[in-house]
DNA sequence: TCTGGGGTCCTAGGACCC
DNA sequence: TCTGGGGTCCTAGGACCC
């Protein structure tokens, strides 16, 4: 028999927002909107609660916010704050249970199955944690607690904001079925659509239909959705234990244009940036990329995305440079205003792939020098090593004389 | 409405190999 | 030459999440 477990999923209430209040005490109880101003490009990061009863929601763009609430505050987002409060938000829940998976930036699971000798029952322990994390961060939660994480997940939604709810074991499928499947995580605009189309709006309908209809229909999804409708862990990420969070899978930078363009001197530099913002994040982060991966998108909204593959991963900036503007040499509609361009990189070498020993001296010196960069970038600001920078100067010459990719003069001419 | 930026996972076809 | 069956890698696109 199996045991049952006991889950948190741990939210916070409007993090972005809340942590914008916490720098600027002022904005609390106004409708704010995190993201960016009301006539840029862009979407809402997060609005407060009172810029969601004019309708705001995240995921809207800017200017739409505007019209429907123009006196709200527009705030620039602060991924250094948020990331910062996100530590604190883990070092709370690592001190009340070992067991603890960071979801995103502001929301967690945790196991805390035979805690009650500790703890209490689970809504006791509950309150405890909430209690902790506002002395401990000034900031809000909600927690939803259930046998499973699907179900923990769905019900901290339920509970917002600033509540706590316990779906007791045994009630799953009556808690789920009156819900809208849109409740259930994975099920989007598309998949919502999709459902409506076979007459299946709630959780409860979908209950009812057998696995093989849903699997035909949804393929892998399917099958996982008429367990998850009756409140089963069933199948894919949902089954995994609660553990270590592990490194990322990819890492990646995008760009999206004020104004579209299509001026080639403008566009290479913007990825030379790009390129040096992932080859920072690699280093950083210990890894070497196989793949290097470009995405290009029209003023037409349409996109594109073109991979390939290197010999040797990589986690230098000209290499991934040379790469993307190869690519998007390839694949650009020439003269075509570009609205978007993103450098991605994936595919992670296995620990202490071979270089061949002709390359390996270039490398190392490369490997040097770029960790002087990062140095310099943390002691006096981005813009003091780039890339890009010296590419805006001199970038013809660079290009047929002093190709980028190899160590060159004039790069500690732009370094001061 | 005029649509960011950072990710994860899934599907599907073709190459290539045995 | 009318032709098999997997397994794995690569690439492109898309749904979805925060």
């Amino acid at each position: 028999m199996k045991e049952v477990r006991t889950y948190f999923h741990v939210d916070m209430d409007a993090f972005f927002v809340s942590v914008e209040e916490l720098y600027d005490p002022s904005l609390k109880g106004k409708p704010v909107v995190v993201g960016g101003q009301s006539h840029e490009r862009g979407v809402v990061s997060a609005a407060s609660y009172a810029a969601r009863k004019f309708g705001v929601h995240s995921a809207m763009p800017l200017r739409t916010a505007y019209q429907k609430c123009p006196q709200a505050i527009f705030v620039d987002g602060h991924p250094d704050r948020y990331r910062e409060y996100s530590h604190r938000v883990h070092d709370v829940l690592e001190s009340f249970s070992p067991l603890v998976e960071m979801a995103s930036v502001d929301e967690a699971y945790l196991d805390i199955t035979g805690t009650e000798r500790l703890y209490g029952p689970p809504l006791r322990a509950a309150h405890l944690l909430h209690e902790r994390m506002k002395k401990a961060t000034q900031l809000n939660c909600s927690i939803g607690i259930a046998a499973s994480r699907l179900v923990a997940k769905i019900t901290s939604d339920q509970a917002k904001p600033n509540g706590i709810l316990w779906v007791i074991p045994g009630c799953e499928a009556a808690f789920l079925a009156p819900l809208d499947v849109r409740k259930v995580p994975g099920v989007g605009k598309v998949t919502e659509k999709n459902l409506h189309l076979l007459g299946i709006r709630k959780v409860g309908d979908l209950a009812q239909l057998d696995d093989g209809f849903l699997e035909e229909r949804f393929g892998k999804w399917g099958m996982a959705l008429a367990g998850k409708a009756r409140g089963a862990d069933a199948g894919g990420w949902f089954d995994t234990e609660i553990g270590e969070d592990a490194g990322p899978k990819s890492i990646s930078h995008e760009h999206t244009f004020n104004e579209d363009t299509g001026n080639l001197e403008q566009i290479e530099a913007t990825l030379a940036r790009l390129s040096e913002m992932v080859g920072r994040r690699l280093r950083e982060h210990g890894l070497e990329a196989r793949t290097i991966q470009l995405k290009l998108r029209y003023t037409d909204f349409s996109t594109i995305t073109r991979a390939h593959s290197l010999p040797r991963a990589t986690q230098l900036d000209t290499e991934i440079y040379e790469e993307i503007r190869e690519l998007f040499r390839r694949n650009w509609k020439t003269g075509a205003p570009v609205r978007l361009l993103g450098v991605h990189a994936s595919g992670w070498a296995e620990g202490g792939e071979q270089m061949d020993l002709l390359g390996e001296d270039r490398h190392q010196k490369w490997k040097e020098t770029m960790a002087a960069a990062d140095r310099m970038r943390d002691r006096f600001g981005e813009k003091a090593v780039s890339l890009a920078a010296s590419l805006r100067g001199n970038f013809r010459e660079r290009t047929h004389e002093n190709p980028v990719g190899l160590p060159g003069k004039n790069r500690e001419k732009n370094s001061k």
